[in-house]
RNA sequence: GGCCCGUUCGUCUAUCGGUUAGGACACCAGGUUUUCAACCUGGGAAGAGGGGUUCAACUCCCCUACGGGCUGCCA
């Protein structure tokens, strides 16, 4: 066990193949909270040694994604292959050390060794024939660098979310760490990385958990101090299957374009395979106090997007005014929807006591506040116009009278709504209907009282009149 | 095939040998109501199956079933 001094360093590792993944999204979190939660640091790496499959755009969307999480990294983004000359040279520090030896054997032979072993209906490990085999007798070709593993005993993880995992070494092989090109493999390269960049807790998806045994091999070949591992289960679809692209968003910034803010995203992400006893809605701050590896459960956790969204409702009802007109015109920004005008910022931010508790994404939110951003003429909706029947347009013309010299205060406007609708002899339902059409030219929108507030008495007078202009049809 | 991990309401989970198995989302019913919501009240809903260990097991052990991962000169 490590020292339990040592100051935390935790590190997300992702490849840059493509954009950020909701799943590695959460792993970057994960890590993010738990060494932010102790004042520790949390590094960023791109392990982009295959060439082939790595891409600079993938790098700036995952960079994006990581950002828009709000998950800021320490220090300068570390490119793996860039360290290539460093892990070059640890495979020959294992080569000199004895834990590591030259290996001549081609790919083909290795295949046929393979083809062989299968048609008899095993499946053993290679084997090198060079593990041990007199330098004298070297052949004159390229070479791996393979770890002379131990082929006897056992490999014990000691894992924070997995418990103690145990791995027969005979079932172990010696994994090649340099490539006969010069090039490290992925084994070696984040070995090295990890220590180099003083990674103390490694917390990953656990497809990587057999992997952990070799990578101990490692750490222990080169007298390594070990770090603290947490394989945390894999995020699946609704349905129980690894997730993908038929089950919907797997990128994080497609929830950015749907309009989730990030403050629930974490949230909800948090809580997505961790609990603290009953702790459902909390800030960031909270999740830092709270979280811990012993919270992380070890079954795969399903995606549930009717949850995604009650959270990220509450998250936005609890929002300041302020910081959330500040998200959401990112979100207008990131989604290619139009920005928003001084005059339509203004009333946004006069509508929002009355629309940010009913909204679970920015494009609700928006929906709801529909009635502050129209300008006149406003369109009506059939639905609301059907309400502008003659009988309703005089008693909204009535209405008009009344709202002349009223002082614009709910509690002034209240007894002038309710009376208006007692002289008419009609409950209040069949008086806000119309109104509501006419001020909205909607039939859903918030109470009547808060859109006058909103837009105030001239504009409403002005609504009221447009509406009664209307040509019936 | 071998090795490794997992399995509590539909979903996320609490429980860390003794609970009427709790909460949240979702769902259903009722209430409130100027629409949509929101909100309030109530309700149904779970320990994969089988063996052990124990006075006592969701909790510990074993087997089976099912799901997932690894088994590359990918990461």
């Amino acid at each position: 066990m490590a020292a339990p001094e040592r100051p935390v360093v935790t590190r997300f590792a992702p490849s840059p193949t493509g954009f950020l993944h909701i799943g590695g999204g959460r792993t970057a979190l994960f890590n993010w909270l738990y060494a932010r939660g102790r004042g520790g640091k949390f590094l960023l790496r791109i392990e982009d040694t295959d060439r082939e499959r790595s891409t600079p755009e993938a790098t700036a969307a995952i960079l994006r994604g990581l950002t828009w999480l709000g998950l800021d990294w320490d220090g300068e983004v570390v490119s793996q292959f860039e360290r290539r000359e460093r892990h070059a040279e640890v495979a020959h520090q294992m080569l000199a050390r004895g834990t590591a030896y030259k290996c001549f054997s081609t790919q083909e032979q290795i295949a046929a060794f393979r083809a062989e072993a299968e048609a008899r209906g095993s499946y053993a490990v290679f084997q090198s024939p060079w593990r041990d085999a007199d330098p004298a007798t070297y052949p004159n070709r390229p070479y791996v660098i393979r770890m002379r593993a131990p082929k006897s005993g056992e490999t014990v993880i000691e894992d924070a979310v997995q418990g103690t995992v145990r791995f027969k070494n005979d079932q172990l092989d010696d994994v090649i760490c340099l490539r006969s090109d010069g090039t490290p493999t992925y084994m070696l390269a984040v070995v090295v990385d990890d220590h180099d960049m003083g990674v103390t807790h490694i917390i990953r998806g656990d497809d990587h958990l057999n992997n952990a045994a070799r990578h101990k091999m490692i750490y222990d070949a080169m007298d390594w101090e070990l770090p603290i591992w947490a394989h945390i289960p894999l995020i699946h679809g609704p349905d129980g299957k690894k997730l993908s692209k038929r089950h919907g968003a797997t990128g994080v910034e497609e929830y950015q374009v749907m309009g989730y803010p990030a403050a629930g995203m974490r949230n909800y992400l948090t809580r997505l395979g961790w609990a603290h006893l009953d702790a459902e809605i909390f800030t960031t701050a909270e999740a830092l106090q709270m979280f811990d590896l012993s919270g992380i459960g070890r079954a795969p956790a399903r995606l549930d997007f009717k949850k995604l969204e009650n959270t990220c409702g509450q998250h936005i009802a609890m929002t300041a005014d302020a910081a959330l007109l500040h998200e959401l015109e990112a979100f207008l920004a990131v989604s290619s929807r139009p920005a928003l005008t001084e005059t339509q910022r203004d009333l946004l931010t006069r509508a929002m006591y009355c629309v940010k508790d009913r909204a679970k994404t920015f494009i609700e939110l928006l929906d709801k506040a529909h009635f502050a951003m129209i300008s006149r003429p406003i369109r009506m909706e059939a639905a609301a116009e059907a309400f502008l029947d003659p009988v309703s347009r005089g008693m909204l013309q009535q209405l008009t009278l009344q709202l002349q010299n009223a002082d614009w205060t709910k509690s002034e406007l209240e007894p002038i709504l309710t009376s208006t609708a007692a002289e008419a002899g009609i409950g209040f339902g069949k008086l806000a209907s119309p109104l509501r059409a006419a001020l909205a030219g909607r039939t859903a929108t918030p109470s009547v009282y808060d859109m006058m507030l909103v837009i105030g008495r001239d504009e409403t007078i002005a609504r009221l009149a447009d509406a009664a202009l209307q040509p019936l049809r």
